[in-house]
DNA sequence: AAACTTAATATTGTTAACAATCCTCATTGA
DNA sequence: TCAATGAGGATTGTTAACAATATTAAGTTT
């Protein structure tokens, strides 16, 4: 994880911070050094930089001019409560696309990252759990718009951040299974019911 | 506009850049060359990659590994209203928000603002009136939520980059000027009555 | 002529060195 | 004692050269 990647740096360094940040590896406020990371990837701080910044974009880091960034504080409850009906607003058009025009691969694929969420709660592995989750919502929305996936990316960090619900994991199972076996259904109604109260 | 940068470009390339494609200086899916903008605003390609990955984190261009960035394809019809729901939804309560804590210099920034928005309206320069447009908006949400700052912004040039109704100046004036006379007046109702009206 | 190689070019990705800026802390002076 | 100053180090910002990858075009074979 720390060392051996060869093109395309930024995307696995942004992924992995990413995960260090939404399992709260960082503390908020704390300052990010480009030269640490740089030496923990193996890489210059070119690559690092790219991935920080795109980090900035999402809004989990705080940029300020030559004094580079740090980990952002957490968002306001009523802040919170903005960016959940937005999160929630987009990925229930997007699961509507989805089901509309999912065929049977897409429904398989969903399959295996419900497996992969189960496995991750059984190890009871919170960073892998919340790669999981995250991958499982993410494919309906890469699937029905391209367009606004990075949003949804920076929405659903943001929102995970700031307290993780994610410690209950049977809850997290069941919350699941009932989304995605009302998608493969192609229920829309029961599927938007269940989102709206997974997504909270 | 394309020479003389010092310290810290990538903030001014990104904000050159947004402008030009706001209104519609590229075309979409035009591929976007480092080396051209690095010419252009008489640096090196290094401040032109941020600007460009931030740009792309913004959603208005598309990025693919190896082979740069291009112009991003404009929303759907259905992705334009979700994105101008959520935009509403975040920008209500910034104005709420605003409204509530606003002291009086505030408000004489913001008739600063909508005077700037008029100039440029009587100049009839689109790049002017858009630029304008997004500087009153985004006094408030900044004032209000630097947190959710960014978020709006991308979710605004993606809203007017679709096609821009900045045309009728004479509309756009008095919409806003609706709306920041309900805002000083500390009238909420109002001022999100207006603002439904015109962030469509 | 069409399909496949291969060389040449163009473009992006990475790196290390250098420049500019910020921060720390000891020194000075009132 | 305390504020102002300035040197030194730490950190970010920029640049140009180099490496890796993609694209193009010409040449070859069938």
């Amino acid at each position: 994880m720390q060392y051996g990647l060869k093109n395309n740096d930024r995307e696995s360094i942004c992924d992995a911070l990413r995960k260090d940040l939404l399992t709260g590896k960082f503390a908020f406020e704390q300052p990010i050094r480009e030269q640490k990371l740089a030496e923990r990837f193996g890489t210059s701080r070119g690559p690092v930089r790219d991935a920080l910044l795109r980090l900035t974009q999402e809004g989990v880091l705080v940029y300020e001019p030559n004094k580079g960034v740090r980990v952002s504080s957490p968002l306001s409850d009523a802040e919170r409560d903005v960016v959940v009906a937005m999160r929630l607003r987009l990925e229930k058009f997007c699961v509507e696309e989805f089901i509309r025009d999912a065929k049977e691969h897409h429904f398989l694929q969903l399959s295996f990252l419900l497996e992969r969420l189960h496995l991750a709660c059984e190890r009871a592995s919170l960073p892998e759990v919340a790669e999981c989750d995250l991958a499982l919502h993410r494919y309906w929305v890469a699937q029905a718009s391209p367009h606004l996936e990075s949003l949804w990316l920076g929405l659903s960090v943001r929102m995970i951040m700031k307290y993780s619900r994610l410690s209950n994991y049977q809850q997290v199972i069941e919350e699941h299974n009932k989304i995605i076996h009302a998608v493969i259904e192609r229920d829309l109604e029961k599927a938007l019911f269940y989102l709206e109260e997974n997504v909270i």
